[in-house]
Formats: structure tokens, C-alpha cells, sequence
DNA sequence: ATCAAACTTAGACCGAGTCCAACAAGCGAA
DNA sequence: TTCGCTTGTTGGACTCGGTCTAAGTTTGAT
């Protein structure tokens, strides 16, 4: 997977989000938008910069906040340690491997919930399933 | 909230969980298995230390994991930064409070969800609901 | 060309969590 | 009891993810 992403793309992504398209942020949303990897921010820096290795921890960090505030990422509170980032902006559920610790995406329709917009005393603002448990031996 | 335990029953829990109950073991489990505040291990080590400043950090931190792996805390993977211990180990979903960062539970009936053992390709161990918002003004 | 705002950098720093080597306690066997 | 093994505990060093800062660079508007 992760199909690579045309660079003219990927500068309109950014400028449509009111991000400028700096060298750095498209060596980064060059990999981080792409990826169906479920990076966390290290695992993003250590990518980045074996292709661009005068990119700065503390950029990769900074973007990677900028692109969740402006919608292109999502940050995950899901694995352990540590934050992950997903490219997948759309409604989806999740799958943690407890073997390998990786993530998956579900897709929403794959998962039926109900009545968590009745739930009294809270306004929900998302929700979502987590699934943990092991894939099938096929 | 947060009963206090009686010692005794303390005691009783730890050894019909296979663990011994040593002085410090007691001093984590009075506050741990008793609280309703999701506390990170962190939190649990300055907890414990105020009363038993003796204990050491490395102790505390093992000890969580025991308690995990014998099945009397729940270790929820859902707050910004760090790992949350949650003794109510039956089923139950999550409140993520966006305001306060705070965790709390929803009771397993509150919410249905439907046709996730009917997913392909994985074995379920389990699963939850998160639910981030804001608790409604009163 | 100038200047301010936006961006990036390296490295210091921080805090959560793990590791390790040494010490202490608990417990069964003789 | 004492011996010796296993289990538990300690504190300090260490790692690692992440943030902060001060200084330098780039950009875009004028």
C-alpha cells in the first residue's frame, strides 16, 4: 500500500489547509499522508530523514501538530507509549494487534453503535470503537 | 468516591490472585484498587509515596504491571502521554473528558454495539467504546 | 531592498518509564 | 535453627519520546 502522492498534489493539500508548503512539510506529508503505517512522531522523523536528513526533530514534531490542527492528520491515543498519526481522516473504528502492537483501521460501517449521542451528561464530540485481539491465521 | 478497604480484605484479594502480600504491594493496593481516578502510574507512585515514602518508584511501577497481569487492574491506553490503571476490571467504556483530560466510565449497557465478533480475519480478545467530549453544564 | 512574520535548527532539557546490580525477606528442607 | 533458593525491593543510572529555547533562515508584503 501507501501509494505515493504526485508532489503538485500535495502542495494543494497543504495550501487548501492554509499550510505553506515549505520543503520540510512536504518531505513530511510525503510520507505521513501516505502511509497506511499508523506512525508515531518518532517513527515519522526516523523515515523522514533518511531521505532528508537536515530535517530537524523539532520541525517533524511541530508539523506533524500542525497538519492534526488542521485536519489532515489524527492523532491516536491508542498504542502503547506513545501518540500515533493517521492519514485516514474519515470515521473509522480501530484494530490493535496485541501482537505486534500495530493498528489497523476498520471501516465505520463495520461496526454498528448505538445511542452514544443519548448519553446523558455528555456532548459527544467523536467516538469510536477499539478492537484488541489477534488477526485470524488465514 | 473511593471506599476504603479494609485490610483484611486487601489481603484476601492479592493472595486468591496468586500474589503475595507484601508491606508494599498493600500500600499500592489500598490506594489503587480503591480509587475511581484512573491514575497514571506516576500519579500512583507519588500517591503512594506520600503515606510510605520508602517505596520506590521501580516497586510501584511492577507493581502495577502484577496487578495487570493477574487481573486486578485494567491498563487503558486512551489518555494524551501515558498509560491510566483502572481497577474496574468488568466490561465497561470510556469518557474521555476533552476539557480536563479526565477519564471515566460508562456503564457496558449504556452503549450497543453490535457485530464485532462477526469481523473477518480477527479474534477478538475485546473491545470498547471511546467517547471524547465535554460533560454537559448541569 | 527592507522588514516583520513565519519557519527551521541544534541542542539543552524534561518527565515517564525501564534496567540493573545489590540488598532484604520469605520459605521450604534438613 | 540455619542454610540456601526464590521472590521482592531499592535507588540510581539510563533510555526515549517529546518540548522548549535562542538563534538563524526564509518568505512575502510593501
Amino acid at each position: 500500500m501507501s501509494r505515493r502522492i504526485p508532489h503538485a498534489e500535495l502542495v494543494d493539500r497543504l495550501v487548501r489547509n492554509d499550510i505553506r508548503p515549505s520543503a520540510q512539510r512536504l518531505a513530511i506529508a510525503e510520507y505521513v499522508l501516505a502511509t497506511d503505517e499508523h506512525p508515531t512522531a518518532d517513527q515519522v522523523f526516523r523515515k523522514v530523514t533518511e531521505r532528508h536528513p537536515a530535517v530537524s526533530r523539532a520541525t517533524v514534531y511541530n508539523t506533524l501538530q500542525t497538519f492534526v490542527s488542521k485536519g489532515l492528520l489524527r492523532a491516536l491515543v491508542l498504542s502503547e507509549g506513545s501518540v500515533a498519526y493517521d492519514p485516514n481522516t474519515e470515521r473509522h473504528h480501530h484494530f490493535v494487534d496485541d501482537e505486534t502492537g500495530a493498528i489497523e483501521d476498520i471501516p465505520w460501517s463495520a461496526i454498528k453503535v448505538g445511542r452514544v449521542d443519548q448519553l446523558p451528561e455528555i456532548d459527544v464530540r467523536e467516538f469510536s470503537v477499539v478492537v484488541r485481539g489477534r488477526r485470524r491465521a488465514e
